[in-house]
DNA sequence: CACGCAATCTAATCACTGTCAAGATTGTTA
DNA sequence: TAACAATCTTGACAGTGATTAGATTGCGTG
């Protein structure tokens, strides 16, 4: 009754492609990406289910979308990590950004890791991580490091936190009351 | 012509639950799960699309016996690597073992873990693992361990080599002409 | 300002999917 | 042999990604 606000469904939407890929975030977070269907979203934002054929040459490319986003968080996350440690605590102050980040998103794990394999050279937070640690064990090492020394241990580091994230997600592996700590103490465990 | 074998198709197929595992289990290793449909499977096996429904209550179920059919698999693979080791290196060989299994079907790693989370507790692999590494560590550090140092080293181990995994199936990340050899140096910076 | 183009949207439709219900066929067991 | 349970077919339904043709609109150019 008294409808005061019409609301006049305009034609154009005005804001679609982002409140799409917004909207697929949100939906990822709580539901995965398995039961995800562009005409849901459609519907969500009040748009027929064609339309988003008109952003997007199809879901595929739409979820792309959606795993770049996921993945600049991450980024992000990394820089942060970075940015408030010691230079002595760098690694493992980055492999603490990188497992909390999933294990507060755990469905953007699943998502981000189950789609076309990701290519090592463009994908940023391994980018991030490997200039980072590059410089860290030189600095630890006085240079006395050679390339292929660097590389091992850079993959072996890197390895574990991004197993460790994985077992964070799962139920009673990891001590999660204090997951910083936990990480902390586990990743010690390798020599760098 | 001469059409020697009619082959009349029976109207029970015999073996029909057995032979669509099968098949999705050869469908997943070639195309991955996600192009994978009931009907396909039903249709390659000559049979109706509702058939395969009076074996699996549905999809999900379906998908279910395909993935303990790979975990038991992984799980004889690692078997297999403690046998053929010296007790000095069973907990690298079982690494390798890991590793390998999954350099040589790809496509399996995404499907085993992009389904449902796994339980820790009832997931042989990881059960094996847990009592091979228990055993290894004690012996070699007669038996000064607590039991959460041992926690944490096993975790810490097996984080590593689902990590490497990962990594032997990016193109370019470990030099894959010896994998085992590499899989082994990598392992070796761990302190155990 | 008006014209027209390009971007964006709708409506209608297609092939495909998972799944179910009703009924047909068969193996097995009492 | 009769009856039951397991297995399969047919036919249907709703939901999906995607395409097409055409409608609406914003915007820059003259």
């Amino acid at each position: 009754m008294c409808a005061k606000k019409p609301e006049v469904k305009p034609y154009h939407h005005g804001n679609l492609k982002e409140e799409l890929i917004e909207n697929g975030l949100k939906y990822i977070d709580k539901y995965g990406v398995e039961s995800l269907s562009m005409r849901k979203l459609a519907e969500a934002s009040g748009v027929s289910s064609a339309a988003p054929y008109a952003h997007f040459k199809n879901k595929d490319a739409f979820l792309d979308a959606v795993q770049d986003h996921i993945t600049e968080n991450l980024t992000d996350a990394l820089h942060k990590a970075f940015e408030r440690s010691t230079e002595r605590e760098v690694l493992i102050e980055l492999g603490k950004g990188y497992v909390t980040f999933f294990y507060e998103n755990p469905l953007y794990y699943q998502f981000l890791f189950t789609r076309r394999n990701i290519d090592i050279n463009t994908f940023p937070p391994y980018q991030f991580y490997s200039e980072v640690a590059s410089v860290a064990l030189k600095k630890m090492h006085e240079k006395k490091l050679t390339k292929e020394t660097i590389r091992k241990k850079t993959i072996t580091m890197w390895a574990t936190v991004h197993g460790l994230a994985r077992f964070a997600l799962m139920d009673g592996v990891l001590n999660t009351d204090d997951l910083d700590k936990e990480i902390g103490q586990l990743l010690c465990s390798i020599e760098v």
